[in-house]
DNA sequence: GTCTATATGCTGATAGAC
DNA sequence: GTCTATCAGCATATAGAC
């Protein structure tokens, strides 16, 4: 009934549970037992184990920062349009980590793996994700900061924002009681998570003498 | 030369080598290697290597969260002694969390471990560490929030706040650079990073109609 | 308490039949 | 491409000598 390749049975196989158990614990007569295929085929398709993790971050992460892209290619010319572009990067950013379908979730998840654990695909984690998604921040807080600010000011900004946003990649059981409370439906809390650090961030930025300063629409 | 007993050597190395290599990608013989110890003697004193992970985790969280106990205590009448308390709470997590030396940088790495994997030593981590922690906030918060807001209102400001300190449980290479900038003295950026963020937090709080409204010093 | 020797099982990887 | 059979190595754990 499936037409999926055994190679890409494999590579999703693994994904999940790279994800689901870190590298170390997940072995590659498992992760064929899951994918359907014999336990040669990871050799036979990848070279080895390793190799296969590195595929794995190669297709998790070849487009999973490009809802990000839109906001970097904004021009961004008042204050309010500078609200609107942090609160949808970080509403973004937000929904990334949070993801409950495959693969966006254990693309998550192994980000969070590797931001503890970092090993030979750090590269790609960082090139195709956390980097741009950096980056379009950075260009944001850059836009709202007078103009002869330190770097250490765009960074203590950065810190503030991105770390408020990455407990949201540490959402699984039993730690998501702290991340989402009860009662509340997830898309709705994310939501207003995103209104509330918008707000608390817009309490400083855009600063004054800014390149955004003193031109908001009329 | 050494009085310690083989016990707490075998304490020690496993300490450092599940905190900087993981549960799965550690082996009994490499503990007891590093601790100059006989490859049988983990099982003789802590059963199975389970087992000696939890008593890691007993040794290294019992008293770590003792630092903030005191900023519970404290009586907060001012919306001064507020904004104290709260720059006191970050900064001593800003200092467990980015700790260089053993065996508080083990206990680091091992929370941000769990945070991400959580195993059967989840409780032990939980209760000893991240929920004193959170309560010492939760409670700071509710001190600052008007009278009648809701929970989800006090969580919005944990998230926030514990998120911004929690990136700093990432700071090993090569995430280093994220968190500390090139040319500033760690301790002097941890302080520089405390104020930035309680001055954000304190553009919010306390709220107008918080037990702390207009009872500042005169 | 500390050691050696060993039991038992799983690991990643490969050779070679089909 | 897919399979079985098998390799060498390392894992945890234990039995029993000293």
């Amino acid at each position: 009934m499936s037409e999926t390749s055994t190679r890409d049975r494999i590579l999703s196989a693994a994904a999940e549970l790279f994800a689901r158990r870190g590298y170390a614990a997940t072995s590659i007569r498992h992760i064929c037992e899951q994918a359907g295929a014999n336990v040669a085929s990871v050799n036979y398709y990848f070279r080895s184990k390793e190799h296969l993790y590195e595929e794995v971050f190669r297709m998790l992460f070849e487009t999973i920062a490009s809802p990000l892209e839109e906001i970097a290619r904004r021009r961004i010319e008042t204050a309010t349009q500078w609200r609107e572009a942090i609160h949808d990067w970080i509403l973004k950013v937000l929904r990334i980590f949070s993801a409950e379908d495959p693969p966006q979730r254990w693309a998550a998840k192994l980000f969070a793996r590797e931001r503890v654990a970092p090993s030979s695909v750090f590269p790609i984690v960082y090139g195709k994700f956390f980097h741009p998604l950096e980056k379009a921040l950075e260009d944001l807080i850059r836009l709202a900061l007078a103009r002869r600010r330190s770097e250490h000011e765009v960074r203590k900004w950065i810190l503030l924002i991105g770390g408020a946003c990455d407990v949201f990649a540490y959402h699984d059981a039993p730690w998501d009681e702290v991340v989402f409370p009860a009662g509340v439906e997830k898309q709705e809390w994310l939501r207003q998570v995103a209104e509330h650090l918008t707000g608390v961030v817009c309490c400083g930025l855009p600063e004054k003498g800014s390149p955004l300063d003193g031109e908001g629409p009329k």
